[in-house]
DNA sequence: ACTATCGGGACTGCCCGTTGCT
DNA sequence: AGCAACGGGCAGTCCCGATAGT
């Protein structure tokens, strides 16, 4: 890596930890992008630069969590059944996350206390979620072999498994430590294998069985 | 219902008109605020009057979902199973969202056209739903009588069946009137309700089930 | 007037005047409109909402020029040939100026150092004089009752006064007061209305004199 | 003219004709001097041995008027009266135009057409007259004998005149090819020379007529 | 030298608090 | 009283010129 690629690095760094700590001593409505430049010796302009705004900052994980997920789906075996194949997925991301957890000095932990502090910057979030699950979505569709514009199941699928992992990640609130994520969101995994094993694999996702897909709806 | 309140209820109107044939003709984020109260002669300050944002004016059904899914809710006999009782809610909203259909003049179709155009507002639009779904949990979490700070399963099941809803929801880019979307809905529910039945149950959610709750959690 | 009106009048020339101080002592170019702002007092973002740029300040006489010349040849006589129309015209424009100057505190003379030690302003200046030119010429070719894109006359003759009184104005480098410019453009006018009165109206603009316009022309 | 003159001239032909395509297909902004270069196989340092800037290389025409005009003022007899003088040479500069544009190839309408589609290249050249002006005044005041700074009729005069020839050029915006051009400013100085010719004379310009000269207004 | 990066200034849009008008 | 004009603040974009790494 070249002296200018690490340096870059560096500042992405910084940028956020000096946004992190603006935002958790002063809010981050409060906190304008020009303190946080300040707070790095960068120009505002070049802030944006680093992050197209000031929410993509705060959000970086989830940008982070979207190339893991989409990587590690990659990777599955293709005959392994969706509903396995994506349960696997997001815990393979689960172990990433509690890896880097170490070397993060505690950067996710003060990213969930902003948005908690922030309920706008939770929605905003679930409303990336949204382009992940598209993306996914049309994955599963694919290694299905179905039309995800004509049959519903797919999204409903990755929909569902996504839901339990938001649901995972948000119940922490009370948490001292970002410790405690990793096991909320298996938990909440595992909850959904349970739930959906029996009821999904009936759905015979893939196959012909027309009374899954939108085609046979009287609509 | 006061001659004032008529006044004000018929310049929401227009202001939705003007703003959805606008955001058609030019796109939502080349319409300025300025623009839409020009164009129902109001002045720019009025238009917050109104609605928070330029947002909450495209938002502004998404924000009525709201209301009549907490109330409807809020209707279900209280001895009804949670499952039974969200799936029961949502068929309700349905049928709202019909009925209104025909005294809505296109609206709600521009709207969505609106959104599809500006896939931001698509995200904007999942982001609400995560704060229906927090006051959705709370009132499951009520009925069953748990707390949803540290039993994760109301939020689950309310997370899981929500997806159901977006996902009936979003299928419809290619539909060219706003006919198909209830019927889509309902499909969506159907198959949830389906895969979920089995399981769900199993999950003897305010049981005192251990293996479910979050207390339990080796974590 | 209300205070409000009035109260704005007195912002825009703190703003003129705060402005040609500054891109006196410190040039054009290398003052930001920050420091202008700062100088009366106001936000920067209402700098904006008084000048659409920076260079709306500076050219803000040409504005005014434009505002007072259209509506004043608007309101001459229809029976007036139109040569006579545009020198009386222009002569309004400078008794206006004239009566402007009192309470201007040298406001003219300051911009005029200005646009002559910036160089491009004086082209941008042009630049809004062609335009003006344009407007003009329509104005002209509809009391003549011709089509300006085929008969070049009405341009012809708007160009040749309006070259009079640019004349007029650009002769003062070398004043110490602005006093002397009306003097300069009523002289240039007048010699220009001699000059053009005994030729022009045979040219008998309006006429079917086919040897004056374009269609005519051999080409 | 020696083979190397000859391979000089061609080159700039070139580089004039592939700036000027590069204009018309990407816009004067987008087009970098090193695409230009690329084009005709040069290096971007020789671009500059033949044109100062890329700005020089649009506004190379008028470059060239001006050398034309002012050697052409220069030939005219010097007991020739000014108007007579200065309408000849104009004249002179259409014949060139003229005869230049059957080797032209339609450079000249490209060039128009770059012009056109970017407004501030019209200032820029609109500006370049200007100086024309100067100097062409310059000269007139020296044949007639007068100082240019205290009597305005020289400069009154040059830019009657120099308006007569850019309403000519003007007058094309619709025109397909650039034939009709100079038959447009032939006829224009032609209007403008019936126009002035009785009265410009009797100004007596250069006499001691006290009536027309700056010295002796009563300012 | 070439190019990516940075800095900075003009400018716009959204949104909100206050103030004057009716 | 209520409403609209106004001013202000901040995010964000664009363009250009300077700079610094390769």
């Amino acid at each position: 890596m070249g002296l200018r690629e690490r340096k870059k690095h560096q500042t992405r760094e910084a940028l956020i930890d000096a946004a992190l700590d603006l935002f958790l001593a002063q809010g981050y409505e409060a906190t304008t992008v020009d303190q946080i430049a300040a707070a790095v010796e960068i120009s505002p302009r070049t802030f944006f630069r680093y992050f197209g705004s000031k929410e993509d900052l705060v959000l970086y994980y989830t940008t982070e969590f979207e190339r893991i997920a989409t990587s590690a789906l990659a990777a599955r075996p293709a005959d392994e059944p969706s509903l396995a194949a994506l349960i696997a997925t997001f815990r393979e991301v689960v172990q990433q996350i509690r890896a880097e957890a170490a070397e993060d000095h505690g950067r996710a932990l003060k990213q969930r206390r902003v948005m908690e502090a922030d309920p706008i910057l939770i929605s905003k979030s679930i409303a990336r979620m949204g382009d992940i699950e598209k993306r996914l979505t049309a994955e599963i569709a694919r290694r299905e072999g179905v039309d995800p514009t004509t049959d519903l199941r797919p999204h409903l699928l990755v929909s569902l498994v996504t839901s339990a992992m938001r649901v995972g990640f948000e119940c922490l609130s009370d948490a001292e430590s970002f410790d405690a994520v990793p096991d909320n969101v298996e938990h909440a995994l595992d909850l959904t294998e349970q739930v959906l094993r029996s009821g999904w694999d009936q759905l015979s996702l893939g196959s012909s069985g027309q009374v899954a897909t939108k085609a046979s709806s009287p609509g």
